[in-house]
DNA sequence: AGGATTATGTTTTACCGAAATACTAAAGAA
DNA sequence: TTCTTTAGTATTTCGGTAAAACATAATCCT
């Protein structure tokens, strides 16, 4: 078993070996932090404090393991020519991929990222999977990344597969239950992992966490602006994830940040989750547009436009929803000391509206607003975001500890 | 400075040096986790697996330092007579200790407890603190501390002292705001620092997060029985800690665990934090007596009597406690996925009260109910644990770092 | 054009810490 | 007593980084 130097509290001593592999990892995250920028072997130097010698030798590893590719003149766009002999430009490696998958209420998505975050190959179908039972929701999954996989670049190493799920994982059993699909007890490995992805590791996550991922990380192991945030994932559920330094709070069995079910008011609608007055009786997308008169289906435009023609039903449920989430996010804040918010989903696209209530609310419940007020972003809109989350999970496995996937010279 | 290879994400490459502070460490650690049981040099080797001869040379040069203890056969209980050389007894050095202050409305407190957990010497009084000014108060438990600190053992070394406070600490500016004090914008270091406690190195901390760790911990580097709880230290305010993986979660600030301002219902009675609803409303102890037509200082006893007498004020009061607590509880741990509550303060000596409404609350709340149902324990009764906490806190550093507390064999 | 300058990348040597191994020490068991 | 078993120590070897010298490839300057 490797030895965990970088990891909390290893129990293990530490050996040669180690500081060898805690030093590879170090490069490795190095290199991946400073992309785009292209680093030479001595800036790895000067910026982990090694010897050019020391990093010089640990980069020739990484490169011919495939983690670092060294980029030739051409690929460069060379910014200003500088005095001394030019650094050869590393970057992270282009053929080491992985694969992300994402089951929605409302879409199915594949899609294959490699180390430098290139999207290599991507499959999005959107359509009611309510209705479909389960096998073939994961039938029709794997089919498609089979395909996608088949559209791959010659000489693509696939690291492994993760799939995001709206719903409670229980990663050990591999157990799923989904109330938004209408999944419950059910283990979606025993039918993918029958099937085209049957050579792949394949994990589960859940949807929020690894959508929250995707903006931690800009790239595989490159932050994001935000080192902290608290993320919500805004559909006919609300999924919430709690982002702290970077990575994501899980708890003891990955089932932290459930902020759908903060009780926003004991007295307030019953939620099939056993309680009542739930965020998610409130702000989430059917009931929502439900209050202001919409169809289940109404893009955010509609209800935008509702708002702006001052429509009373629209700009009533805006404002509800606003105030649940005020009430929600405050006690959020309160908890974990992070005072960014990130909206995703439906209500990453309804932000604009949401903010007059919700910043004022907000600084009035958070005890810490009089030092650092509360702030309100909306996400990058983009599709499936839950499988870029899940690729960048599994390739920062291969950032995180880069020796198992590099040979050592023979000499 | 220290290179941090335990640490998360160390940014400056790993030498050698760092593998042996490392190696260091986790002797350091492997023994106070060991005790009371005393490993051998051996055993020690065994549990890290290391080879023997590593392992003793690093036991030596802990013991050289004062970090850990050779104990003579005398000072053992030897329990069994074992085949073989008897190995020496090795325990966390009794010489190492540090200086645990606590300020509440109701008691101050100053004690002094070594690497072994033991107390070495300790001032508690109580009284009411609200009506003093700061700066009486401070100059009070500056004295006191300089009166503890006179009668402890000689040749002990004091490696540093923290100050636990009812309140929201603002650790780099040294800022205070503690709303059941009647104390706000102080920096309680410039009064102590300018006394006794000159000398010593002294931190601030919030209570709640400090008696988390007196919890967590059963002595210095010493984990408790529970890796993963929710602390309620409940006294006129309602103070929160969450702790995972023996390690509470402080936030960026150190702000996280504001539980008691967790919104139970927000068409409650308003909160002097300026918020509606709050916990503290509901469970805090005035709160609480008054609804139970007692007096503020009234001990758990009398309301225990009451109850069991069917008072119904008082067993109204309890209901509403209870109520309120599950709702933020729930709320809690939904979002850390932490299962187990520790009930602290006065809340904890009529935890046997609220279970009966607080249990089946969780369980209907707690969405991972279904799979591990919360449990409800209340704090080991005693004085000042906030105390207790900050010597720990101080200690913990000595253990994670000895190799600042070590000198380095001359050859 | 051609040497000086400057920074990159590699090679060599030295040092340091842990592993491997052999050895000594101290107890119980036969 | 003598053998066995386990604890602790000394010595050698091995692996990894530091330090310094060296080789290389560009720009700068005359």
């Amino acid at each position: 078993m490797p030895l965990e130097l970088s990891g909390p509290r290893p129990t293990s001593g530490a050996r040669q070996a180690t500081l060898r592999e805690s030093n590879l990892a170090l490069v490795a995250r190095t290199i991946a932090a400073a992309a785009p920028a292209y680093l030479s072997r001595a800036d790895v130097a000067g910026a982990t404090s090694m010897t050019r010698a020391t990093a010089s030798r640990l980069v020739d590893e990484l490169v011919a393991g495939g983690v670092v590719d060294e980029l030739g003149p051409d690929e460069l766009d060379r910014p200003v020519p500088r005095r001394g002999r030019p650094g050869t430009p590393l970057a992270p490696g282009s053929r080491i991929a992985a694969l992300g998958l994402q089951i929605d209420a409302g879409f199915l998505a594949a899609r294959v990222i490699n180390l430098r975050g290139q999207v290599l190959a991507e499959w999005v179908a959107s359509g009611d999977l309510v209705a479909s039972p389960p096998e073939v929701v994961l039938r029709r999954l794997d089919a498609a990344s089979g395909d996608v996989l088949s559209r791959l670049p010659a000489g693509s190493r696939l690291v492994g597969a993760r799939l995001a799920l709206p719903g409670i994982v229980a990663v050990g059993e591999g157990l799923l239950r989904a109330p938004t699909l209408g999944w419950s007890d059910l283990r979606p490995v025993d039918v993918l992992g029958a099937g085209t992805l049957a050579e792949l590791p394949l994990t589960m996550g859940n949807e929020a966490d690894l959508a929250a991922r995707a903006v931690a990380e800009s790239a595989p192991g490159r932050s994001g602006p935000l080192p902290d945030f608290v993320y919500l994932s805004g559909e006919i559920g609300i999924g919430g994830a709690v982002v702290r330094d970077g990575a994501v709070i899980t708890g003891r069995h990955g089932w932290a940040g459930e902020i759908g079910h903060v009780c926003v008011d004991p007295n307030g609608p019953s939620c099939p989750c056993g309680s009542t007055g739930c965020l998610e009786r409130y702000a989430g997308r059917h009931t929502l547009l439900a209050a202001a008169g919409l169809a289940d289906t109404a893009p955010p435009e509609l209800l935008r436009e509702r708002v702006a023609a001052s429509d009373q039903e629209a700009c009533q449920a805006v404002a509800v929803a606003a105030w649940a989430l005020g009430i929600a996010l405050a006690s959020v804040i309160n908890m974990f000391d992070v005072p960014t918010v990130v909206l995703g989903g439906y209500l990453g696209q309804i932000t604009g509206l949401l903010r007059a209530d919700l910043d004022p609310a907000l600084r009035a419940r958070v005890l810490s607003a009089r030092w650092a007020a509360p702030t309100i972003v909306a996400a990058e809109p983009g599709s499936a975001p839950g499988a870029t989350g899940a690729a960048f999970a599994e390739l920062a496995a291969v950032i995180a500890d880069p020796a198992r996937w590099t040979v050592r010279p023979a000499g």
